[in-house]
DNA sequence: CATGAATGAGGCTTCATTCAT
DNA sequence: CATGAATGAAGCCTCATTCAT
């Protein structure tokens, strides 16, 4: 699966499984011993990657801090996994809008970002955006988040200053 | 083009030439004629799309009204246009992220673009968000305003509803 | 037809009828009034450039003379014809082996060389080559020729030189 | 490859990959496991048969007689592998002409036959063509055996007397 | 008679998947 | 369980030829 993650980071999703067999050291054939269908592999990285994200972003998760904390703890591990991990997040780009990911896959995801998700409702319940579904809290953070790291890749020397303000417009919609 | 986006929206940009052309009542060779290669039509369509997003976008604009309705008038269009077209968005979506879109499509449709990233300039010029790259506020309305429409679609009785509730959130960002 | 040369002679055989078309300044279709069939247009050409080749070879023909200044004129016109239409020559190599040119027109063009043909029967009459079929001795003329010529082209100082020995050695093998 | 022959002799170098899988009792797609493109294929059988030809035209060397009996031999060895493969000699009629043969297959025959070069270029060094190019001999003989095999396939009751007239007037261009 | 868009058969090549070893 | 050659369906594209205008 790592090398599925450096292969479809270059590649995209049309990557050939030999390639992805080869890059992992193993047969062509061997690929399918693994996993019955390309699809599978793709479906399988996908959801291992969502859950290893989440659990970064949820790592050292400060469960006495205020609500604010909590949600600048997780915007903080988001970012650092994201940016110490481009193929994966390249990886997970390309996956994201696939066709062949299934719904379940999605769902599986959706779960491991549960915490997040519930970290997110509590921001928002008193706010402007008590009246929106929580899903469309949910992707504006996601994005909210990509966007800073697209930032933070053109401008490496001020890191510090994107992440923050990526942050505060996110706290500025939910408040 | 247009039967192009109808088999796009449907079947991502892995969809067969032979289907597009079906879908457009011509011979499999005949698309051939207007696009010498299947990457050429996918930049156009991507273009063409994005020009009439932007137009769509940019009408009736209140040249004499101050910022914020300038801001409000073109996200009521570009709601609309998305709401009213969502085998386009559908095609948009799947053309925004694929590796063979040329980086001078990419320019072509950034400058029909030009007017809301330029009203978007001054919208955010005196705040919190005057630091921060232009590009970063474009990705910012743009994504809204795709996560607006999602919330739209699921549950279509308040459409107004959400549309402010958009708006009003990227101008809290905003201000 | 000119068209059709200047384009075999760049891209072979396998030119497409629409750039032969294109070249001669004529629509894709107005072709085929006049070839009905890409095979024909083919074959006219090689015909054609046969005959006129033949007939270059013959000109100024000594028909007092003996036989062996006679061989040397049409020696002499040949070897100018080929190096003055380096397209033609081009052409007529691609053609010389393409399964397309009939058997008809194989015997056409023979025919024109007929009178070339037969000096070379009354050259070498009495000569060791006297029990060699007459195809031997033609071929071997036409393939001194084309050496010879190669030979010029490499070494463009000094055709004279090379013409009068490639003609000496012809005549070696004839005597 | 022994399938490719075949093929070629028979349809040229248009003959689809398609043909040449079947005749080699494989499938369609197996071909391009062995050959990445069908350029390559064409140019590793136009190497291979020329190799195969000057192994055969150097085979039983009598590396103690003079010139003119090594000469000899090797035209001898020629036409006998000429004649006992009509295929391979069609085939490589073809490729001999094809643009896809790259300069490096050429390059790499002239090679296999260059014992041959160097037996003609001693052979010439004092006669009369001592002034023309190697290449030009070269290519002389080569086509001198050409025009012998057609005209031993002509008349096939004659074979012995054909091949020493033939040499003959190679010597006798060579002296 | 000229035009050039339309046709569709056919060619080369890729690749997920299978299976005998 | 690993291997990697074999498979053949499917995709993109070319081009000789036709035909309505």
């Amino acid at each position: 699966m790592a090398a599925a993650v450096r292969v479809i980071a270059v590649q995209g999703l049309s990557a050939p499984t030999a390639l992805i067999a080869k890059e992992a050291g193993i047969s062509n054939g061997s690929l399918f011993t693994y996993f019955p269908t390309k699809t599978d592999l793709l479906n399988q990285l996908y959801v291992g990657l969502k859950v290893e994200m989440a659990g970064t972003a949820l790592a050292d998760f400060p469960a006495k801090g205020d609500v604010k904390a909590q949600l600048h703890s997780v915007w903080s591990h988001w970012l650092v996994w994201t940016m110490t991990n481009p193929e994966k997040r390249r990886a997970l780009t390309h996956l994201g809008v696939a066709d062949e990911i299934t719904a379940q896959s999605r769902q599986a995801s959706r779960q491991a970002m549960a915490p997040v998700a519930d970290l997110l409702e509590r921001s928002r319940a008193v706010g402007p955006m008590r009246d929106m579904p929580l899903s469309f809290v949910v992707t504006l953070m996601s994005v909210l988040a990509e966007a800073t790291i697209d930032t933070m890749l053109q401008d490496p020397n001020n890191n510090e200053h994107y992440a923050q303000a990526g942050f505060d417009a996110m706290w500025r919609m939910l408040n």
